[in-house]
Formats: structure tokens, C-alpha cells, sequence
RNA sequence: GGGCUCGUGGUCUAGUGGUUAUGACGCUUCCCUUACAAGGAAGAGAUCGGUGGUUCGACUCCGCCCGAGCCCA
């Protein structure tokens, strides 16, 4: 039984431990059982190896755990697996970090294999620490991004799209750090201010007299320059929109175009585009159809369009460059500025663009189907869909899967060495490394030659963890029959997606689209977004600001069961702020709860398993019915996932009306009386409000279920949430009680008297029959008479109560007058109407406020409806 | 710079057209009541970020401004 102080420390570590040991959370997944209407099947973005488990994992999984401990309770088979997305970037920098090496000096496989043994380590960690927060994950179920099968998978997928004519390949630009000498993405570079000059460079009109000035940082990038840009708003330089533009030194001809993307505020407000300086060149050149200049290789070294310049390094380029166009009078100006450059976070050098062939998901043809595949899906916040929404209608590409990185999941692709025709994998063969493994065929299908080239690119990374629900559900080809299958059909559609809102375009989208063009079907039923975890001062945690709180350091201090109570604490899909506060608030309702179940346990030794419900005290009946409503209510909360309101409410009515109104009066009944109906009634509500905590107190409901009611063994988290019992009560002669019991104590308490102080005389003039004993007992009356009359007070109207949602639509623009009037008291009512200025007023309009005064012996109390008049003392 | 979201007592939060704005934490006062003083009772504390507008009526709807978060540039 239940006693002393809750230790959370033993408690929560001892059945952490259970719950792996004997698989609570196991998906029952024996062929007959599994049926798509039970399978609740969840699919979380597996998290990315790439450090340590922080605050946004344990506040996602806690709310995840929320739903797949509620669903469970309620008879759903739930799937809750777990992955690891161990293929990308951030592992191997992980890798490249902790062992200090650089990816570049070993082979794929090599490599690959270092990922591995460091990614194991960290996976262990996360592994235990996830299993320290208590999420009902079925550690029978987990993945890696990594992993052969998944690898297979993830070819699958490319062979399947290629096939359907959805892949296709195309030169574009990829970032490329010329000190590394490879290509990174976009997340690996960082914003840097570095110190540059500004140099002003006339360009002359073709066939003009005139000219213009376009400062610039890259002088080198003249020779690769292949238009000149003019914001359409400038009315100073609108003229020279469609003239051609002649670079000095270099001597090429260039068109001026319009275009909104410069900025009016820098330089001269005319801007050069060369293929290619920085992002915004990129897009032009896409948008305007620019030729490609490429002036800069791979090492940063200046190619034959630069002519003269050909094989110098970009600083040597530069400062000749200037040099000559100074003596060429074309310099009209250089001077120092400092300036944000996208530098490779690992060297701090400058990026590059390089041009490459690249494959890509074709997706712009399709974002009606795209968003309508969104829509399909519920969303928890609803609002929620509208970033979904305004990703899809700004995109304006399709989706790059090339990286041209040294590990990862490689493409599945030779080129003939001769004509470049594409020749993939056999699906049976999956998964293959075109580095390591020959091709399917011995000649060229297209021109006969026999020689082919690997693609040495590997997939972006959301490449393949857009599949996990594919992944879940075992999805693989069947060679006999020649399609795709899945093998846990019954998971797909997953019901839940949880996810942060901050990868709703990219991770969510991507999967919708990979798993729709796959399956014809949008993966997700439902789709949970949560916020992000934020400091104590609303501010974003972040290592350079040194406010990061780590978990352990939380559940170092407090219970895991306080810290799963406070992840509950706002709507889902706000931001949570950090706060102590909420976690000191999470563990005093364990105490409470802990307190309260020793009390209940010392009351009910002898309890009767079964009482007639009818038969039942009019108070148990009442507090029954009232737990009904209020399992109603915690029952749609959850199902609506809103988790706070589920919580706040149960903690208040378990708090207020269960402990601090029901449990006193009871265990005045069980001590006196020894009272069977107060003991069943004790049992079965406590016993149902262990359950109705459990999904959030996983732990300290799990203690004291196996303690007070574990028949079998059994967790509280397979035990069958609770249904309403349908009681019958007098639930407003309850409230009228009890509302006798609160005038009572503030009576108490505002005559400094102690809450078991007795009380010689209590008239109740309102409906509380079968509570008056009740209401004697645990507030010491020693006489107490109910009267089913009026009370004996006079009324004072002090005014008029106006119903303003009848009253406003009625009278529109007349209401200040009404309201005039009756400040003036210059109103009647007649025959139940309120005659007020011009206007006449039913009855269900308006009520008359009055005060109540009594003048008798003794003092009068309001009790809601009711009237309690006190003597005591004298 | 663009899009989305959020801004409510000191702190966190509920409320999303109907007029005394919910609760928690903290604070003040009282009460050792044999589950819990880490408890109970009562109380103080908010012109609902600012500003215009729509409406008989706005915390709630709309415009602009300020602050914060996320994504994109």
C-alpha cells in the first residue's frame, strides 16, 4: 500500500526499467489480431543523430506519449516505433567532430562505417534517455536511416519515381567551399561580417554615349558577368532597361533587365549578375534564362573565360583585375565596407557556386494534388495547415536530391560512359553502391558501349526520411509479382504524424509527396504540431546564448512525471516557455495525488467490490455523477488533443471536488459510521482517477495502480480507460451543498475560527436534501435545519441586469438610450415587461439585481441560490 | 525583406462578438484539521502589447505600429 513520502527517484527508474523488461508497449502484431481499425500507428520524424537528446526531442515524444498512452488505454493496438535518421550531414559532422578526421581522406564504405561506430554510441544514450522520460515507445520497433534495408528502401523510392517519369536530371548550381574542396548544403553554411571594399566600375552602353557605375565586392566576377539588373522602381536608371551593357576589360556584351530583387539601397542601386557570385544569381539566371559563364573552378581558380586572368586564384584575379580596370580608367572608386558573406561553417570560407548535374523530384506539376493531399489530413492546430498551404504556393523549384558528399545513401545510378544514357539498379539487387557494384547490364542499352560511369552523388538526406511511414509499414518490392507490397498494411494510413511546426515545409511535405506518389495515398490521418521549447524569458534556447536547460539536468531535480505535467501545459502548437514554476506545480499534484491515494487506501480496506448504484448515499451518487461529466470532458479533451485543458481541468476537479469537498466529508462517514457506501465510492472514483492521470503521471499512477488494484499484474497503461457509470444524482442539490459547505468555511474563516470549530446553529433555506448530514458533519453543526420556504429577507432591486445578446440585435442603436433610462431609474415593470425610454422588454431580457438584507438573529449567508442563516456563539 | 503564429494580473495560462475576464505559481491574512502546513480557507492584484476602424456592444473581427518565435529570402 501506498505510504510514507512519494520517492519519484526508485519509482519512476523501477518501472522505466518494467516497462522495457516485459514490453508493455509491445505492438500486439500476431496476423489475426492486427486490423487496421485497432492499429493506431504513429510516425514521429525519426531525430537526427547528431548529438545529444535536448529539450524540442523530450517535449514532442512527451506529447506524442500523451496520445499513444490515451489511445492505448482505450483499446487501440498502438504502434509507437522509433528511428534513428543517422544518413545525413549532421552525423557525419558528428563523426568527423568526435574522432577528428576528415570524411574526405577515406572511402564511402570506410567512412561510413566510422559513422556508424560513433552514431551507436550516441544512439545509446538517446536510446536510455528516452526510455528515463518514460514514452511508451515498442523498443522492438526501430530503425536507421542508415541501415541497409532502409538504404533499400530509399533506392526503392528513387527507382519507383524514376520510372514513373517523376526524376529527372539537370545542371544547376551547387555550393561548393573551395578549401574543402566539396560540396556543401545550404545548412552547413553560416552568415559571416567580414571586412571588403566596394569597388565603383563604369560599364558602358552598347552604342551609347552613356554609361552607369555598379559597385561591387567581386571584381573577379566580371568575366563571368552575363546581365545587369535595374529595380523597377527606379525611375533614374528605367531608361537603360533593355539596352545592352558592355564589361569593361573583358569586353562581353550583357542585357540590362528590370527586376524587383535588387536593392535600391546598396551600391548604386544597379547590380550585376554573374554566374555565379551568390544566391540571388542563382535566381536570376533561372527566372531570366541567362547564358552560364563559368569563371571560377573547383579550387577556386580562374578558368579560360577569364581569359588573361585563366589559372590565377580569385585573390590574385581580383587585385589584377582592379589594377587594370584603374588603368583603364574604369575604376572610379574603392572603399572598405564590412558585409554578410555565406561562409562553410567549417573553414569560414567564402562559398562558391559550382554548376553540377543534379537529380530532382519533379513537384510543380502536382502542388494542386499536393495540397490537396494536406487538406485531407486533420490538423492539431488546425491552423497549422496554412503554413503547409503557403509553402506549396510559393514554391518555386523542384526538389534537388542530389549531395555531392562522400557518404550517405548513393544513388542507385551508372551513366554510359559513351552517350550519358541513364542505367539503374535492378529493384531485386537493392541495395547496391554504384562505386563498389557493376551495373545490371554488360552493354549500353542505348549505344552498345561498355563502359559506364558510377554517380558518385549520394540522396539528401529527406530523401529517405520522407519514407518512414513506408519504412514502418514494410514497404518492398515483390519480385514474383512484380509491384511494390506493404507488409504491415494495416499501420498505412499511420493515424498520428507529431511533429515541431518548424519542419512542416520541408520533413512533412516531403513525405506526403514521396509516400502519395508511392502509395496513391496521403500517408497521415492526423497530423500533431508542436511548438518549440523556449528559455524562462520566452527566448529561444541557444548555446551561443547560454541559456540551453538540458533535460537531465531537470530530471536530475525534479520527477519525469513533474516535467511530462508542465510539457502539457499550453495549447498544442505555442510555444512552451521553460519554467520551473510548472514543473514545482507538476509535483505538488503528485503529492496531492499520492497523499490522497494513502488516505483512500487506509479507508477502504473492506470496501464491497459491487453496491447498487441506487441504493448508493445521495453525496456518493453525487460525486460518481459529477466524475462522469468530467470523464466526458477529459475523454474530448484528449481525443482533441489539447492536453492542457485535459489536464487543468482533471487537476482541478480531482483537487477541489474530489479531495478538498468529497474526501472530507467521506472520511468522516468511513471513521464514523463505517460507512459501505462511502467506501465504494471512494474506490471507484480513485480508481478511475488513477487511470484518468495516467496518460500524463505515467509513473506515479503506475505505482500506485500495481499497489492498490494491479490484479494480475497488470499496468494501469493496458487497463481500459474509464467509461461514465451513468449515475443517477440530484447534481443541483449537490452543488447547493456543497456551496452551504463553502459559505460555511468562509464564515469560518473570516471569524478566524478553525475549520473543525463547531457551529451551534445553520437554517439552510434551499434544496439540499439528502446532503444535510453531510454538510453537519464535516463543518461541526450541532443543529441544522433546512426550510423549503423563502427566506425571511428583504430584497433591494439595485437594478436591472440586461440580457445583451437579446436585447442588442432587438434594439440596435436604442440600447444606450435603455441603458440611460434605467441609470435614471426612470423605468417600470409592468406584467412581467421592462418599459425603459421608448422600449418594452420580455421577460427573458432582463433581471432585476437585487441585494439581499436580513435583519433577524443571527448571520446571513449567500450560498449560491440558497440562503444560510448561522447562530453560534452568544 | 516576405509569409505564418503568438502577445491577457508580477510570472505562466483559459477565454475567440454580449458587458463583475479562467485557473495556476507567487504575494497578504487567518487556520497545527490524526492523507497532505510542500496542506486548508479567505483576500489583494489586469483599463486583455499600442493605435485607428467595423458594431448597439470588441480581449474577441479588420487596418496600421511595436515586441517575440518559426520558416523562407
Amino acid at each position: 500500500m501506498p505510504s510514507g513520502e512519494y520517492d519519484p527517484v526508485t519509482v519512476e527508474a523501477k518501472w522505466q526499467d518494467r516497462w522495457v523488461d516485459e514490453d508493455t508497449y509491445a505492438y500486439a502484431e500476431d496476423a489475426d489480431a492486427v486490423d487496421p481499425d485497432t492499429a493506431f500507428s504513429i510516425d514521429s520524424p525519426p531525430p537526427t543523430v547528431s548529438g545529444s537528446l535536448h529539450w524540442g526531442h523530450a517535449y514532442g515524444f512527451t506529447l506524442q506519449d500523451f496520445v499513444a498512452r490515451f489511445e492505448r488505454m482505450r483499446g487501440e493496438n498502438v504502434f509507437f516505433p522509433f528511428g534513428f535518421d543517422d544518413n545525413g550531414i549532421a552525423s557525419e559532422r558528428l563523426t568527423e567532430d568526435e574522432l577528428d578526421v576528415r570524411h574526405q581522406d577515406y572511402d564511402r564504405r570506410e567512412f561510413q562505417r566510422m559513422c556508424r561506430e560513433v552514431c551507436e554510441g550516441y544512439e545509446a544514450e538517446f536510446t536510455e534517455k528516452m526510455q528515463g522520460l518514460g514514452i511508451s515507445i515498442d523498443w522492438e520497433q526501430t530503425y536507421q536511416t542508415i541501415s541497409p534495408a532502409v538504404q533499400r528502401t530509399s533506392q526503392l523510392s528513387f527507382i519507383e519515381l524514376y520510372d514513373e517519369g517523376r526524376e529527372y536530371r539537370q545542371r544547376a548550381p551547387a555550393i561548393w567551399c573551395p578549401e574543402c574542396e566539396t560540396a556543401i548544403s545550404q545548412v552547413e553554411t553560416e552568415d559571416d561580417e567580414q571586412d571588403s571594399h566596394f569597388h565603383d566600375i563604369e560599364f558602358d552602353v552598347v552604342n551609347s554615349e552613356e554609361s552607369f557605375v555598379i559597385s561591387t565586392t567581386r571584381p573577379e566576377l566580371l568575366p563571368a558577368c552575363v546581365a545587369v539588373f535595374v529595380h523597377p522602381d527606379d525611375d533614374e536608371n528605367e531608361h537603360l532597361v533593355g539596352e545592352e551593357a558592355r564589361i569593361p576589360i573583358f569586353g562581353q556584351e550583357v542585357p540590362v533587365i528590370e527586376d524587383d530583387r535588387v536593392d535600391l539601397e546598396t551600391g548604386s542601386g544597379i547590380v550585376m549578375c554573374c554566374t555565379f557570385g551568390d544566391q540571388t544569381d542563382i535566381e536570376w539566371y533561372q527566372a531570366h534564362d541567362l547564358d552560364l559563364r563559368i569563371a571560377i573552378d573547383e579550387s577556386g581558380t580562374l578558368t579560360d573565360v577569364a581569359g588573361e586572368y585563366a589559372g590565377m586564384s580569385s585573390e590574385e584575379a581580383r587585385e589584377a583585375i582592379v589594377a587594370d580596370l584603374d588603368e583603364a580608367g574604369a575604376l572610379l572608386d574603392r572603399r572598405a565596407i564590412t558585409h554578410t558573406v555565406n561562409v562553410h561553417e567549417r573553414c569560414g570560407t567564402s562559398v562558391e557556386f559550382l554548376v553540377k548535374d543534379q537529380w530532382y523530384i519533379e513537384l510543380l506539376d502536382k502542388t494542386d494534388e499536393y495540397l490537396e493531399a494536406g487538406r485531407q489530413m486533420d490538423w492539431y492546430p488546425e491552423k497549422m495547415f496554412t503554413r503547409y498551404k503557403n509553402w506549396i504556393e510559393g514554391l518555386q523549384w523542384d526538389w534537388s536530391i542530389s549531395r555531392q558528399r562522400s557518404s550517405g545513401i548513393p544513388f542507385p545510378v551508372w551513366y554510359c560512359e559513351e552517350c550519358e544514357h541513364v542505367v539503374v539498379a535492378e529493384r531485386e539487387s537493392l541495395p547496391v553502391d554504384p562505386l563498389a557494384d557493376d551495373p545490371p547490364v554488360d552493354a549500353c542499352p542505348e549505344c552498345g558501349h561498355d563502359e559506364f560511369v558510377p554517380e558518385d552523388d549520394v540522396f539528401d538526406t529527406w530523401a529517405t526520411s520522407s519514407l518512414t511511414p513506408l519504412i514502418n509499414a514494410g514497404w518492398d518490392w515483390d519480385a514474383e509479382n512484380g509491384e511494390t507490397t506493404l507488409d504491415r498494411e494495416e499501420l498505412y494510413q499511420f493515424d498520428l504524424r507529431p511533429q515541431g511546426h518548424d519542419i512542416i515545409s520541408f520533413w512533412l511535405f516531403h513525405t506526403v509527396v514521396k509516400c502519395y506518389e508511392h502509395t496513391g495515398e496521403v500517408p497521415f490521418d492526423s497530423v500533431m504540431i508542436n511548438g518549440m521549447v523556449l528559455d524562462e524569458n520566452r527566448e529561444k534556447m541557444s548555446k551561443s546564448k547560454g541559456n540551453v536547460v538540458s533535460p537531465d539536468e531537470v530530471v536530475s531535480k525534479y520527477p519525469v512525471d513533474a516535467a511530462r505535467y508542465w510539457a502539457a501545459g499550453s495549447a498544442v502548437g505555442d510555444d512552451l516557455p521553460y519554467s520551473e514554476k510548472g514543473l514545482r506545480a507538476g509535483e505538488k499534484l503528485i503529492r496531492k495525488l499520492w497523499n490522497a491515494s494513502k488516505l483512500v487506501e487506509s479507508l477502504t480496506h473492506e470496501a464491497p467490490a459491487e453496491f447498487d448504484h441506487d441504493e448508493l448515499h445521495a453525496l456518493d451518487r453525487w460525486l460518481l455523477a459529477e466524475l462522469d461529466r468530467e470523464i466526458d470532458r477529459v475523454t474530448e479533451k484528449l481525443e482533441n488533443r489539447e492536453f492542457s485543458k485535459a489536464r487543468d481541468g482533471l487537476r482541478s476537479f480531482f483537487w477541489s471536488t474530489f479531495c478538498d469537498d468529497y474526501l472530507e466529508i467521506a472520511k468522516q462517514r468511513v471513521r464514523e459510521d463505517d460507512d459501505d457506501s462511502a467506501k465504494y465510492t471512494l474506490r471507484t472514483a480513485h480508481r478511475r482517477f488513477v487511470k484518468l492521470f495516467a496518460p500524463v503521471l505515467a509513473h506515479a499512477t503506475e505505482e500506485l495502480w500495481r499497489d492498490m488494484y494491479g490484479e494480475e499484474a497488470a499496468s494501469v497503461h493496458r487497463a481500459a480507460w474509464p467509461e461514465p457509470l451513468g449515475v443517477d444524482a440530484d447534481v443541483a442539490a449537490g452543488e447547493t451543498a456543497m456551496a452551504v459547505v463553502g459559505a460555511l468555511r468562509k464564515y469560518k474563516s473570516d471569524n478566524q475560527l478553525s475549520m473543525n470549530a463547531s457551529v451551534d446553529h445553520v437554517l439552510v433555506y434551499g434544496d439540499v436534501r439528502g446532503f444535510e448530514e453531510d454538510i453537519s458533519g464535516v463543518m461541526h453543526v450541532e443543529e441544522l435545519e433546512t426550510s423549503s420556504e423563502g427566506p425571511p429577507i428583504e430584497s433591494v432591486v439595485t437594478g436591472v441586469d440586461l440580457d445583451y445578446s437579446l436585447v442588442g440585435p432587438e434594439f440596435g442603436a436604442q440600447v444606450p438610450d435603455i441603458e440611460s433610462a434605467i441609470e435614471a431609474e426612470e423605468y417600470e415593470v409592468v406584467d412581467g415587461e421592462l418599459r425603459a425610454g421608448d422600449a418594452e422588454l420580455d421577460s427573458e431580457m432582463f433581471t432585476i439585481e437585487e441585494e439581499r438584507k436580513y435583519t433577524g438573529e443571527g448571520e446571513m449567508l449567500e450560498a449560491g441560490d440558497a440562503v444560510v442563516i448561522v447562530r453560534h456563539g452568544d
